[in-house]
DNA sequence: GCCGTTTTCGGCCCGACTGTTTTCAGTCG
């Protein structure tokens, strides 16, 4: 049995009974007993009594227990046959919840988008109780647009969004200080919305201004202290911007960054001393409000160290949070070994983009343009990789405090050849090897593929081994434990390919790295010199797979790297 | 439904906003 599907069905479970219009904590119980089996690393074969994860109680355990043996829950049978399969899709429409749903089906039999549509028209449900004219007006005009608009945005399309309403956020001089808070501020692959906290001691003016300045196509919501808006744009997202004190800032910044199984958690620590968190402050017994001057100061007070807003998940952090220090950060990186410039597809020479690496504090980097099967990327013959090298020479002259390494990022062909000869690959410094085409092929010869250039002696690296692109494509599927094996037999090095709409390796598969021992490179893929900063997010996204320091090879010295190379 | 070194019953994180109310329920994060 798959332990997703397990998962799967006790949130399925979850639903209905919210649909049943159920006791909410009995709701919220099935709920953390899926998260529960989900942060549990095991797999549900290793797991001998389910009933000892704390959230896993009787009821949950019988419904496991069910799906384990008949490969069915009669739990969830029986509920399917007492809710209509349309009504778990009106969950989603902005502004029903269960209860409403429950008594649009029970009083007027409304049980699916279409259904609803009519009864709203008909004017039905604007006699219900606790309906009125604006719930019937804002409901017809949820369904205009429902089924249309994405639920969650990968990141690197919220990313635009985040760098445009910073700029309008720091023309405001009534802010004193702002951030992104939520899954974006967490570098989560994905987010539901855009979340700001702002500090201000004028609030409405904040709020006038900001509505003046950005781009929406609809405000949600927008009281003293929270404005809700839909960005403008095809498929655009929500953004949220909370406005509070600067005494509040930390807490609120806190509260706002998540998630909520982080913050669930540190209520309780709190609650264990009899304080309460909110995102105000931190409540005392006798009823006054601590606050702080920083997250740093706020997690000190409850004798935990600052957690990384990519840590709080919610499980291991408050256990592991010792491994803290070890982990990786920008600050670690020394290089980054992955990037293009004009010579195939990139946007900056190879003396723009060496200067921009010894602006961000570099000491050494490999410049790694396209092989040439790749011709859509103008991929470089063994003799224009030879005319290359006069550059990044003349390069290394007049910079002698720096080393910019030749490289290449070498196509491996569908017919599983490799796109350069030994002989070429060994006048390189580094050679990155990874596919970019047939990605439909079976997993045995995608397999057969990788596994022709990890042993070959020349290669160092795969870059972006699963191929994915985040809510785009899922790549060509790699049996990863034995890619990483064989990482791991012939001495090579996997990517975590930080462009944010790849992330690839992905946090479970990092994890299986870490586990295996096998040396990780976290490199932006740069097509440009804006994008060498994506070096943030990758080693945040590292983070979330508790990475530490050593096992990345950029955070080396130049001296240990190349001992690498020539020892592997 | 789950949990328990004050507990096997009575809690379960906390607050803003909206729309419907006439003091609050539902939804959302």
């Amino acid at each position: 049995m798959n332990k997703k599907k397990i998962i799967n069905t006790l949130e399925t479970i979850a639903t209905y009974l919210e649909l049943k219009g159920e006791n909410p904590f009995k709701i919220s119980a099935f709920r953390k007993a899926a998260a529960a089996l989900e942060n549990d690393p095991r797999s549900i074969e290793e797991i001998e009594d389910v009933t000892k994860i704390k959230g896993i109680g009787k009821g949950t355990a019988a419904v496991i227990h069910d799906l384990l043996e008949t490969g069915e829950s009669s739990d969830l049978t029986s509920l399917k046959e007492e809710v209509p399969a349309g009504l778990p899709l009106l969950l989603k429409i902005p502004g029903l919840g269960g209860k409403k749903i429950a008594k649009l089906y029970q009083e007027l039999g409304v049980d699916s988008a279409d259904s609803l549509k009519a009864a709203c028209e008909s004017g039905k449900v604007g006699e219900l109780a606790g309906f009125g004219k604006k719930t019937v007006e804002k409901l017809l005009k949820e369904l205009e647009t429902f089924g249309q608009r994405s639920e969650r945005h990968p990141i690197w399309q919220l990313e635009e969004n985040v760098k445009e309403i910073n700029a309008v956020l720091e023309a405001i001089e009534e802010i004193e200080r702002f951030s992104v808070a939520g899954s974006f501020r967490r570098v989560a692959e994905t987010s539901k919305d855009i979340d700001f906290i702002i500090a201000s001691a004028q609030p409405l003016v904040v709020k006038d201004k900001l509505l003046a300045a950005l781009s929406y196509t609809e405000i949600v919501a927008a009281g003293d202290t929270k404005i809700s808006v839909i960005l403008a744009g095809d498929d655009a997202a929500n953004a949220d911007f909370r406005i509070v004190t600067d005494a509040e800032y930390p807490t609120a910044l806190h509260h706002f960054t998540g998630s909520k199984e982080h913050n669930v958690r540190m209520r309780q620590i709190a609650k264990e001393r009899d304080e309460k968190i909110s995102e105000y402050g931190v409540e005392q017994p006798d009823g006054s409000v601590l606050t702080f001057e920083t997250e740093k100061a706020f997690f000190n007070h409850f004798d935990l160290p600052f957690i990384p807003p990519t840590l709080r998940a919610g499980h291991t952090e408050f256990e592991r949070h010792a491994d803290i220090p070890h982990l990786v950060t920008l600050a670690d990186i020394r290089s980054d070994l992955h990037m293009h410039t004009t010579w195939s597809d990139g946007a900056h020479t190879v003396r723009e983009m060496g200067e921009a690496l010894i602006e961000r504090g570099y000491d050494y980097a490999v410049i790694t343009d396209h092989s040439h099967y790749l011709k859509v990327a103008n991929g470089l013959t063994p003799e224009r990789l030879e005319q290359q090298k006069e550059e990044i020479y003349a390069f290394n002259h007049a910079h002698p405090e720096f080393h910019l390494l030749r490289g290449t990022e070498m196509d491996i062909l569908p017919d599983g050849s490799l796109d350069f000869s030994d002989d070429v690959m060994s006048s390189l410094d580094f050679v990155i090897a990874s596919i970019h085409s047939s990605f439909s092929q079976p997993q045995e010869q995608i397999m057969e593929r990788l596994h022709t250039a990890l042993k070959n002696p020349h290669v160092d690296m795969i870059a972006h081994p699963t191929g994915r692109v985040i809510h785009q494509r899922d790549g060509y599927n790699p049996d990863m434990a034995q890619l990483i094996a064989w990482a791991k037999e012939y001495g090579k090095i996997l990517e975590l390919n930080a462009n944010p709409y790849r992330l690839d390796l992905c946090v479970e598969h990092l994890e299986m790295a870490a586990k295996a021992g096998v040396p990780v490179a976290i490199n932006t893929d740069a097509h440009a010199i804006e994008q060498l900063r994506y070096m943030d997010i990758g080693t945040k996204y590292a983070q979330k797979a508790w990475l530490y320091k050593d096992m990345i090879v950029n955070t080396w010295s130049f001296e240990k790297f190349m001992d690498f190379l020539n020892n592997k």
